[in-house]
RNA sequence: GCCCUCGUAGCUCAGUCGGAUAGAGCGACCGCCUCCUAAGCGGUAGGCCACAGGUUCGAUUCCUGUCGAGGGCGCCA
């Protein structure tokens, strides 16, 4: 049982006996920023205050005699401060008893639980449309859909990562055209793709010589390989790709028209079919086919959403904020259709400017001023790309200065954190040659740790749960990335101040500290998987290769 | 004009489910390798948490407004 739960049992019977009623269904307690203050508090007193009929600093006097009379496990000291704070004092061995849970539960269990209790939960993200390489904007989407995706699966949901696929209508055609334009050697037309990649690819099509080949199939295929391959060099893997032209040869399109039709969802005017979505909160109506008898590209996606709800109980969408305008009219639609609108999530990230040469790049296939996402990939690494693009929330916009990033890739935050886990593999490595071995958890005496930085990296190890939690629940993977940093500073400032092997350090001290070495390996191990980063067991900085070392292995 | 996100140290950003003395990295300055990788550790300097009201015992955090930045407002996607 974690110590929080123990205390807050303690202090709600405590409440009860003071006859505070009605004691508060949540009792906050929280871990003070300033160390005088305790271990863990509570602002219960302030909180009942009313309730009890008592000033704040009295309920928390008679709170404090009532605890200190029968202590919960763990605390040796309850006081009480400022405005009426009813702070925990706790024995070091609450921590100890965390070291071993983390151990016990190893990289599988720790900060894995079943919150989601199996919903079963789609995330689609990226979806960009074939019409040209991804960008280094998308990399943003891609990791951070992937990593909420991981988050979603560590907490117990079911969880499906799917991409859409735009394949047909407008922007098809014009990818299209500009394609057989290059090809013919005639210029792209205005409102065409007019990227350098279109060249290139114009040029592969050609040389592979198949004068048959329908540009728009042969684009289509090119452009998703290069999705596919690009996001496979991030290490991110879609379960399903979602063609909209498959809902063309099911009838989903037509079917979905006909339940907005039945559900007074939908008027025609001046010949093309509205979509009601003021009655749902959006600016104005949207049209949904067009007066030529077209489907704008509102229509699939309104089935294909649709489609979803029948496969998934929680929709999430990761968009861009160019994309804003489109949540209300999807919540609208689904509501119409019956669906819950906040099953329907949708999460949107501030968009990425791209800094090259100390200019800002515009990311438009349209333009076609890019810079490709597998070029950045290339340049820095995919560790250090989806690191950085996993650093800040995504309710921040996010500037990637190419020059720099590739410039300082060996300063990226993310080789900070591998180093902590490559040393933890070192020492373990050194350990092992001098013939000493953890052995078995029982024999262990974590009471030997109690030096500040020890106990420093076990609180941060205690955190994760939480963190975890809170980062699914908020979709916000950053909280991980700046968990993780943490641990590792605390983890480098352990190995610096307190050895683990050496003569002078006694077998039970080296063989607990081996153990704290672990716990923080597991830590690291679950944080970075959940940002999709690896956990390399060695690293060496070029030159710095010792004797005893293959140089093969001198990039981790 | 309306909608969304943001405004925190010189720079880039955490923190904000209301809590006690607001943090990190980079940059600047000063230190630490006879010792498990110095890809490491420590110290100093640096803040009207954009501004003004409101709610509250308590606001950087919630609400309203103002200013500023980015994005959106198409029978494109």
């Amino acid at each position: 049982m974690d110590v929080r739960d123990t205390i807050i049992d303690a202090v709600r019977i405590a409440l009860a006996d003071l006859g505070v009623d009605p004691v508060p269904a949540i009792i906050q307690l929280e871990r003070p920023a300033n160390a005088d203050h305790g271990d863990w508090s509570t602002n219960v007193a302030l909180v009942s205050a009313k309730a009890a009929g008592l000033n704040p600093r009295t309920l928390g006097s008679q709170l404090v005699e009532r605890l200190e009379s029968a202590p919960p496990t763990h605390v040796v000291g309850v006081e009480v401060a400022g405005p009426g704070f009813v702070n925990f004092r706790l024995a070091e061995s609450w921590l100890h008893d965390v070291l071993a849970d983390v151990v016990v539960a190893g990289s599988e269990g720790w900060a894995r639980s079943d919150e989601g209790k199996g919903t079963r939960v789609i995330v689609e993200f990226v979806s960009a449309n074939p019409t040209g390489p991804l960008h280094a904007g998308h990399g943003r989407g891609a990791c951070y859909g992937d990593s909420i995706a991981r988050l979603y699966s560590r907490c117990g949901f079911d969880v499906v990562r799917e991409f859409y696929i735009n394949d047909r209508g407008l922007q098809m055609e014009n990818f299209a055209a500009s394609l057989a334009a290059r090809v013919a050697g005639q210029p792209v037309p205005e409102d065409g793709y007019h990227g350098q990649y279109i060249v290139d690819w114009a040029a592969e099509m050609i040389a592979e010589a198949d004068a048959t080949a329908d540009p728009m199939e042969w684009g289509y295929t090119k452009a998703l390989g290069s999705h596919r391959a690009a996001l496979e060099a991030l290490s991110i893997h879609f379960d399903s790709w979602f063609s909209e032209r498959s809902m063309i040869a099911t009838g989903a399109i037509d079917d979905t028209l006909a339940a907005l039709w039945a559900a007074g969802a939908v008027y025609e005017d001046g010949g093309a079919v509205w979509l009601r979505s003021t009655d749902y909160g959006d600016d104005k109506d949207r049209v949904l086919v067009k007066s030529d008898g077209e489907p704008t590209y509102l229509m699939p996606d309104v089935a294909y959403h649709r489609d979803k709800f029948d496969r998934a109980d929680l929709l999430v969408n990761v968009l861009g904020a160019d994309h804003h305008g489109y949540v209300a009219r999807m919540h609208a639609a689904m509501a119409m259709l019956g669906h819950d609108p906040d099953k329907l999530e949708i999460a949107i990230t501030q968009l990425v400017s791209l800094h090259r040469d100390g200019c800002e790049v515009r990311l438009s296939k349209r333009t076609g001023e890019m810079v490709e996402l597998a070029e950045v990939v290339e340049d820095v690494g995919a560790d250090a790309a989806r690191f950085t693009y996993l650093l800040l929330s995504v309710d921040s916009p996010q500037t990637f200065d190419l020059d720099l990033v590739a410039s300082q890739v060996n300063e990226n935050p993310v080789f900070y954190v591998q180093y902590a886990h490559a040393r933890i593999h070192q020492v373990v490595r050194r350990a092992t040659d001098a013939g000493i071995n953890r052995g078995e958890l029982s024999d262990a005496d974590f009471s030997l740790l109690c030096h500040s930085r020890e106990l420093e990296v076990l609180r941060a190890l205690h955190e994760l749960p939480d963190v975890v939690s809170r980062a699914c629940r908020e979709r916000a993977p950053h909280q991980v990335t700046t968990w993780v940093r943490n641990l590792a500073a605390s983890f480098h400032g352990f190995y610096h101040d307190c050895r683990v092997l050496g003569e002078d350090v006694d077998q039970p001290l080296t063989i607990a500290r081996l153990w704290l070495a672990e716990g923080t390996r597991i830590g690291l191990a679950v944080a970075l998987d959940l940002l999709g980063v690896d956990a390399p067991t060695e690293m060496w900085r070029d030159g710095l290769v010792g004797q005893e070392h293959d140089p093969v292995s001198t990039s981790y």
